[in-house]
Order: structure tokens, then C-alpha cells, then sequence
DNA sequence: TATGAATGAGTCTTCATTCAT
DNA sequence: GATGAATGAAGACTCATTCAT
């Protein structure tokens, strides 16, 4: 549990849109062009780049020359490989979700104590946000731009990174280092909780620093469920 | 701390408009027309009209000529009373942040109690968050559409909302009842996870209800900080 | 012959719009207010305001609530008196070629040498342009935008006004102080040479005053058509 | 000073764009697209038509839908090479402006005589403004319309062709042809006369026709300054 | 007669999308 | 595959004009 001393990211950083390079998990996206090496290379670029300009203005406001430029390609191309703007969200929302999810099984493995394991999560997950702070953003605000089965499908990666933390959850009550909590709720409000630092980044960073906000907020979130055993487990945690 | 048996909004309510009524508390939106009565009426209206529609389609995907027709008027008396669609976006996001508020000086007078007092106000956001749930994700989502000032204008409601509540907090402390904690952060704790009932509805609805929501994560929330003498007293709160 | 001293108008003069107050003489705008003094009144009330609005911003750009304003009168009023926007204008620079005509024959009358009285004129006309030198140039610019049988009004009564000076042109070659040449186009040159100073304004105030602009132009003017014996009468003229 | 019997044109002609097709002497216009000659060949057809249609309708009342359709392209089109639409405006006047100055060169240097230099440049400045007395009119209509920098910009245009009269003016009078008049005054009175033309063209073409309103009026004009010396040479020219 | 709120047609302008090269 | 010029539909906003009071 040792805390990473570097800063909060000063200027966002790229996501690892490898993702979207493998055998694009759906069908839902299709593209023009044949070659499936290139598309992923291609999509891979856009969407960086989407994201960055999302983030800067906005879906609704970016405009598919702006994405093009920052690609460094013309508008046309892009629509090689995406069916409409829409699309592009879709893809650079799927990237981000996907790029929170995928912080979490590292920390997970990262030890066997089922305490660790929870705060390992949320730690994790905190600083995945804190990386991707401008993009975590863009899923709360742009989502809802999305068309029905799209939003549905990022709703269901989102349970699925629920999933991971339940996981941790489970083995706490079962361990009964957790009272026996409603865990969906409890994962809901751990997520909220690392979520909130990028939506209330504006006023938090004027309060704290990430490390800080972790630490307070771990210590809130499993003061609240430990029991008695957990309690003292806790301590020793702590301590290590 | 009775609970409502009143369940969960179905259609969403309107807002209580009277805020604009009154000497409006910024001069930051202008009128061309002089009637100052009149101005309140046909801005209420047209607040409220906007609001349904930016619930519905985003601020974005939202036309002028929507809300006229939502409001049951023409596009062009929208701009006798407002100087932009912007306008109409700042007004209806001030207006929710203003309702947010709002509920709560009466839950915080309610008791004298700290600690009830601390849970009537977490109890009354919740409450006033899943009464206008569409309205207060609106605020999430466009808040980043408005221009600086007006953003700035919003971001310092909500400042003055959270103190309303970490006044409770620290007469809480003040009491013993709670653990010398960072106020603000925990005020922020406490606000997240009663907004997150909006923000994370679509499956919360599916795994619990308000009242239920309300409970358990009052629980949640006070257990992470309750001081010893603080549990016995939320034990006979909870018992009366 | 004596110059006046007094310098060009710096604000320019609101115009005589008595003309409007008498019997119009055309039928060309109609009321719906009956009383036909309040109608005189009111209109030329308007076109005061009208003609300082559209020196102001051009017709187009003038909003027909800018006139009210100015005239301190509501939108609808305007209304009452005429049938549209392009009668304001109508009525506006009728006034304004009125005014440049009835400046004509005090000056044709102050004297009965011929050339005299081409003098005068010439330096009449000049000093109406000068007074009114804004109105003068929204002649030149919105005309155009007058329908055509308003358009030929103001031109019939352009020709009207030219006719005063073809008089005194013909005086002067009947008298043989001007040689025998085409009036009409003389009048043309004569007129259009006082309107430059309008037209022109801009760059001729930078190089000379009215007066001079008079003295110099008379000059060229008459030396272009005076005969043997105008040119000894005109050296006496300068002289008395 | 041979007389082109060609009669004044019936249906106004297409300007040499050729203007704009070289590098534009001004950054004043910026677009979107990069390749220079398309730019320099798309602008010119738009002005084309826009100057038909400005010339027909007015500035204000001209749409860019109708400059379009005059165009045969689509609104949008218009939007890729100019930043809207007072920049057509702009580019317009810009092109009568430099079409009414390049005319004067290639008579100004048809002769080295003085006197028949200045009567070449007359004649000249007459028949370039016959030949556009639509657009000549429009510039004097709607340079109002411009912004203070392009109004600005069109002046000094105005005054560089001026300049070039005045070097004939100022040769003559060195030649002891022309008395020491004030030089600017007297090409004012040169170029108003020829202006004049299109100003008045709807009552001068009832009365003579561009010949003689050449003749007539160049010899109104160096009638007013000849010198005993420059008479006998007007006289020669005339004779030659 | 006077007011000014209300209307709605009409304009400029943007931008997702297409398609000839 | 890639380009970027061209399209044209759509939206914010204005303002001449009307009409209830």
C-alpha cells in the first residue's frame, strides 16, 4: 500500500488504446475499410485524438475537422472507418471505461489479503481516474449522447468493472472483515468515491492531494462496514 | 427522521420557480423587456419548459424553437428575455443547483439534534436529488457548456450548499459525536453519494429504493466517523 | 457675395419639416389616424428621429424600435401613421431633397444680376449640403432602396430643384455672360459639384473648408462657361 | 482622342477578376482552403455574382442563398473562401475600385502631351465607369457597409487612383497648360464629373449619350484652368 | 390614440457527411 | 486508401409587423 509520491497528472495522458487494436469485442462499430490491422491502428489514432478534443470542447461542439486535424488526417478518412460522429464517442467512451476497468486486476492480484485487495482497488481505481481525470469527465457528460444500444453497452462494461471491486467486497464479508453489507450498493459508493475525484476535481484540488483524498476516503469508506476483526486486520494494514 | 413512504418520483417535478420571481441575485442575465413581474413569469416558464427539453435531448440537441414549443410560445419571445440559448441554460442549471439548496435550510432547522440534524440534510438532498433526478444530471452534464462567469456563478451555489451541511458536520465534531475529520472532505463524501442516487440511478432503481438508499448509506457514511459516544447517540436516534 | 465666416456644422442640423406638416403633397402615404395635424405632426416627428437613426446606421441596419426610441415613442405607434418600414424612408428623404430644394429660392431672389444669382445658388446649395451633409449622402445611399414609384418621386423632385438653377443659367446666357451651352448638363456639373462636398467629405475636409470649397469651385465653374463679357461682370461680382 | 464609337454598354460587364487571381495585396480575407488558386478562382466567380445581385438588390437585401444560386454553388461553398458576408462586400468593392484605377495607366501613358494625358485619363475614367456603372454605384451605395478597417482599405484605393489624375493635373500646370490651381480640388472636380455619369445616369442618358458628356464635360473642366497657353494647345489637341 | 409584448418568417452561418480525384 | 472541396440541411437569432389592452 505504499503510495506513489508522484503528483496528480499535470497535463492527462495518453490512454493504452491496445484495446481497440485486438478483436474489437463488438460488432457494433463497422468500418469501410477491409484490412483489420489497419482499421484498429487507425480507430486507435482517431479516438486518441477524439478524446482530447471531446475533453477540450465537448462531443457536441468538437467538430469532426478538429478530430481530423489533431489525427493528422482529413475528415474524410475517418469516415472510412466509422459510420458517424456518434461512433467516435462510442469509441472513446468504450476506451475510457475500458482503460478504468483494466487498472483494476492489477491491484487486485496484487496481494491475496482481502482488505489490501479492496483498498489496492480503490486506490487503483482513484488513480486511473486521477490519469484520466478530463476523459473520466467526458463519460459522465457525453454517455447520454449516445445512442440507446451503445449506452447500453457501455453501462454493461461499467457493471463489469463493478464486478472486480464486488469481488474484493465478498471475500472482506466473507473473511468478516465486512459487516454484510449490501456489496452492489457498497461498490456503488467506493466507485462514486473515486469517481468524485474527477468530478469534483475543480474544489477538491484546492483542498487536498490525491494521496490524501485516498487515504481519508479509504479510511471512510471501510470504517463504515469493517467489524470488529476487520478493525483490528485494518490497523495491521495499515502499519505494514 | 420518519421516512417518506412517498416512492421515488415517476415523472419528474417541476421546480419551484419562485427563486426567479423574487429580485433576481444576479444582474448577469438581462431582459429587453421592462416588467420586472412579467420577466419572472415568462423566464419561469421558459425555465421550465428548457428543462424538460435539455432532460430529453441535452442542452445541445435541444432547439430554441423546442423549448418555445414546449412553453407554448414562438422562438423569437424567448429573446426578449434572454440574450442566448446559453442564457436559458444558465438560468435552468441555477435554478436546480437553487432547488438543491433550497431543501435544505428547512431539514437543517428541523431538529437541533447535530446528529439528526446532519441526517435530516443528507435525507432532504437525497430527497430533492430523486425529485428533479433528470434536472440534477443536467447539472452534471452541462454545467461545462456555460461560459466562465456563469459556470463560476453555479460552482459558488454549490459551495454555499455544501456549507450548509458542513456546518452540521462540525457541530457534530463540535459535539463529539463525530471524529475530527477533514469537514469539507467529508462533506463532499456525504453530497457525492447522495447525488450519485442521480448520477447512478439507471441501476441503483434496479437493486434498491430511495428509502432504502437513504438508510443504508447514512449508515455508511456516519459509521466511517462516528466517535464512540457519537455511535450511542445514532443508536437512540435511530431508535426514536 | 459675402462669405460666411460661420464654420461647417459639426453636429448637423435637425431638418425644417413644415414641409410635411402642410397639405402632402402626394398620396403616396396613408394613415390610419384620421386627424390630419396630428398625422403631420407625428410623421414628422418620426422622420426626425428616422433620418438621424438611418445617417446613423444606414436604413437596412436601422431597426424600426431605434426609431421609435429615438422619436420616444413606442414601435406600433409608427404604425399608425405609415404603412410600412420603406415609408419612413420615403418620407424621410423627401424631407431631406425638400430641404435642399427650398434652400434655392431665397438665394435665387436675393439678387437679379444672373450671375449673381447662379453664384448664390451655387453657394445655397452648397451650405444646405454642408448643414445637412449626412442626410444628403443617405439620399445617395438609399434611394435605391425605395420602391419605384417612390424612387420617382424623389427624382421628379430632384428635377424640380435642378430647374431653379437651369433659370438662372439661362439668365446668364441670355444676359451673354455665359456662353451657349448645354444647360441641363451644366446644371449637372454645377450640382453634382456641391454634392461632392458631401460625397467627399471624408478627404475634402482634410484639404479645405467650406468656404474656400466654395470660392474654388465657383471659380471653375463659371470660368468653364463665362463669355468675354461674363467674365468682365463676374470680375466685378468678386469685386463688390 | 479618337472617340470609340462603341454606344455606352446595355447590360453592364463582367469585371477583369484577373485582380484577385494574383497575390492579394491584402490579408485582409483569410479561408479555409489552402490551394491559392482555387481560392483566387472561387473568389472571383463569387464576386461576380455578387456583384450582379448586390447590383440588383442591394447589399442588405442580397442573400447569400442568391449569390449562391448566381454562382452555381451551394451557400456553404461561399463560407470555405470568405468569413462572411461583408467580406463579399469587401472583395467586391475591391474589384470595381481596382478595375476603375487599372483603367487610368494605359491612358496615361497612351500620349506624353500633358493636356492630352489629362483629357485620356477623363475620357477613360468616363468610359470604365460606363462600362460598370452598376457596380460604380454600389460602391458609392454600400462602402458604408463595410467595416472601419475595409472602408478604410477602399479609400486608400480611391485616393492611389486619384493620385494618378493628379500627376497629369500637376504635369499640365508645370507646362504652364493649367493655371496653379490646388491640384486635389481639381481632380476631386474631375472625378466626381465622371462619377457623375453612373450617379445620375438615369436622367444624363436621357439627354446626351457618353460621347458627349465626355467632350462636354472635359472641356467644362479645362476650361476652368487653361492657361492663354494651354488654350492654344487645347485647341490643337482638339483640332488634332 | 398609444403601448409594447408577441409573432414567425427569413437570414446568416456551421458542420456532418459525401464523393470525385 | 486518402484527400479535402462541395453539399445542403438545420439552427440560432433578428426584426418588421400585429393586436390585445
Amino acid at each position: 500500500m505504499a503510495r506513489q509520491t508522484k503528483k496528480t497528472n499535470p497535463n492527462q495522458t495518453d490512454l493504452d488504446s491496445s484495446w481497440l487494436e485486438g478483436p474489437n469485442a463488438l460488432g457494433l462499430v463497422t468500418s469501410r475499410v477491409e484490412d483489420a490491422e489497419l482499421v484498429s491502428a487507425r480507430r486507435s489514432q482517431f479516438v486518441q485524438s477524439a478524446i482530447k478534443v471531446f475533453c477540450r470542447k465537448g462531443y457536441h461542439s468538437a467538430t469532426v475537422k478538429e478530430i481530423a486535424q489533431e489525427a493528422g488526417v482529413s475528415p474524410g478518412l475517418i469516415y472510412q472507418y466509422v459510420n458517424d460522429k456518434e461512433e467516435v464517442l462510442f469509441l472513446s467512451i468504450q476506451l475510457i471505461v475500458y482503460t478504468l476497468k483494466n487498472g483494476l486486476p492489477q491491484a487486485f492480484h496484487s496481494t491475496s489479503n482481502p482488505l489490501r485487495r479492496f483498498y489496492a482497488c480503490f486506490e487503483a481505481y482513484c488513480r486511473v481516474v486521477d490519469l484520466h481525470r478530463d476523459s473520466s469527465l467526458l463519460t459522465y457528460r457525453e454517455t447520454s449522447s449516445l445512442s440507446k444500444p451503445h449506452r447500453d453497452f457501455i453501462k454493461d462494461m461499467e457493471l463489469e468493472t463493478n464486478e472486480i471491486i464486488a469481488i474484493a467486497v465478498r471475500e472482506c464479508i466473507q473473511a468478516e472483515y465486512f459487516e454484510k453489507v449490501n456489496v452492489e450498493l457498497f461498490v456503488y459508493h467506493t466507485i462514486i468515491t473515486a469517481q468524485a475525484w474527477a468530478l469534483k476535481y475543480w474544489r477538491l484540488a484546492k483542498i487536498t492531494d490525491l494521496d490524501e483524498y485516498i487515504a481519508v476516503n479509504a479510511r471512510f469508506l471501510m470504517s463504515s462496514v469493517l467489524t470488529e476483526k476487520g478493525r483490528e486486520e485494518f490497523e495491521k494494514v495499515l502499519a505494514g
